[in-house]
DNA sequence: ACCAATTACTTTGCATGCAAAATAAAATAA
DNA sequence: TTATTTTATTTTGCATGCAAAGTAATTGGT
C-alpha cells in the first residue's frame, strides 16, 4: 500500500474536513444574524469597505461569481444591502450596505470572539504560525493555477 | 473597525479559500479517473480497506451521509464498486470495490505526487508542521461539537 | 465610425454539504 | 411478547462551488 495514497497522509483531506467543521461551527453563531457562512464573509468584506464593485467583492471574498449573484439577492431580500448600477459604466454594479446592514455589524462583533472560545487549545502563537503556513500554501496555488 | 472582524484575520476564511483551491487543483488530476474530489476520497478509503460498512466509510471520510448516498450510486454506476446488504444485520450495507475499482488504484497512485508538485514552495518540514497544527485544530472541534 | 475582442455579471446544470424528516430493521424495556 | 427506542441509510429542501454558456456594455483596432 503506497503511503502517499493513504487518507491520513493527505493535506487536502484535512482542509476538506476543517473547512466543513468551520462552516458547521459558525452556523449557530450566525443564527442571530440569520445568515450563512458565505453571506457572513460577504458582509465582513462590506463592513470593511462599503460601496464596492461586485468584482471587488469577488476578489476579496474568493466566493464564486455565480454563487455571489444568489448571495447578493438573498442579502438584498433581507434588506442588509442594495445592489445599484454604476452610472459611469453600466456593466458594473455596486454593492451598498443599508442602515440595517450597517447595524448588524454591532451584532457580528461578538462572533469572532465566540469562535475563538471554541478553539481553546490552540495558543495564539500556534494560531499565528498556522496562518503564516496557510498563507504560504495559498501562494503555491496562485502561482500554478492551471 | 475591530480587528477581529477583518477578513484577513479570519482563520476560517483561509480554510474556506484553501479547501476550494484544493478541490479545483485536484479536478484536472482526477479527470483521468473520471471522478470528483469527494468520490476520490471515498475510493481512497476503500483502497485502504475494502468491504466496509457505509457507517465506517462515513466515519473515515467525514463526508456527509446524504451526500455519500449519491456518491455511492455514481461510483456504482461507473462500476467502481458495489453496495450489498449485510446478511446478519439487514439495516447495514457494505461497500465492495469491483475489479475495475481495484485497478483504478494503479492510475490513482500518480495523483498524490502530481499534487505535491503543485505545492513546490512548501518544504516537507513546513508541510509536516502544518499537518500537526491542522490535527490539533481538528481536536478543538471534536471536543466542542455543540 | 464600425466591428471584433474584452469585461462585468447572470444563468444553467451538475455535485456536494447540511439539517431534518422518513424508512426499515434490530435492540431494549416493560 | 409487545411497545418503545435506537441504529443505519435514504430522501428532501435549501445553499453554495464550479465550469461553461449567455447577455449587455465598453474598449480597441483599423
Amino acid at each position: 500500500m503506497s503511503e502517499l495514497l493513504k487518507l491520513e497522509n493527505q493535506l487536502c483531506h484535512r482542509f476538506y474536513t476543517l473547512s466543513n467543521a468551520f462552516t458547521r461551527a459558525y452556523r449557530p453563531l450566525l443564527k442571530a444574524l440569520d445568515i450563512t457562512y458565505p453571506q457572513y464573509v460577504t458582509l465582513m468584506a462590506l463592513w470593511e469597505s462599503d460601496n464596492i464593485t461586485i468584482a471587488e467583492l469577488l476578489d476579496r471574498t474568493s466566493i464564486d461569481g455565480g454563487a455571489m449573484s444568489l448571495i447578493l439577492k438573498k442579502l438584498e431580500d433581507k434588506t442588509y444591502l442594495r445592489v445599484v448600477k454604476d452610472e459611469q459604466d453600466k456593466r458594473v454594479k455596486r454593492v451598498c450596505l443599508t442602515n440595517t446592514g450597517k447595524q448588524k455589524k454591532q451584532v457580528a462583533e461578538d462572533v469572532p470572539m465566540q469562535m475563538l472560545c471554541k478553539l481553546q487549545g490552540m495558543s495564539r502563537e500556534e494560531s499565528e504560525t498556522l496562518k503564516t503556513l496557510l498563507d504560504k500554501l495559498s501562494g503555491c496555488f496562485s502561482q500554478s493555477p492551471p
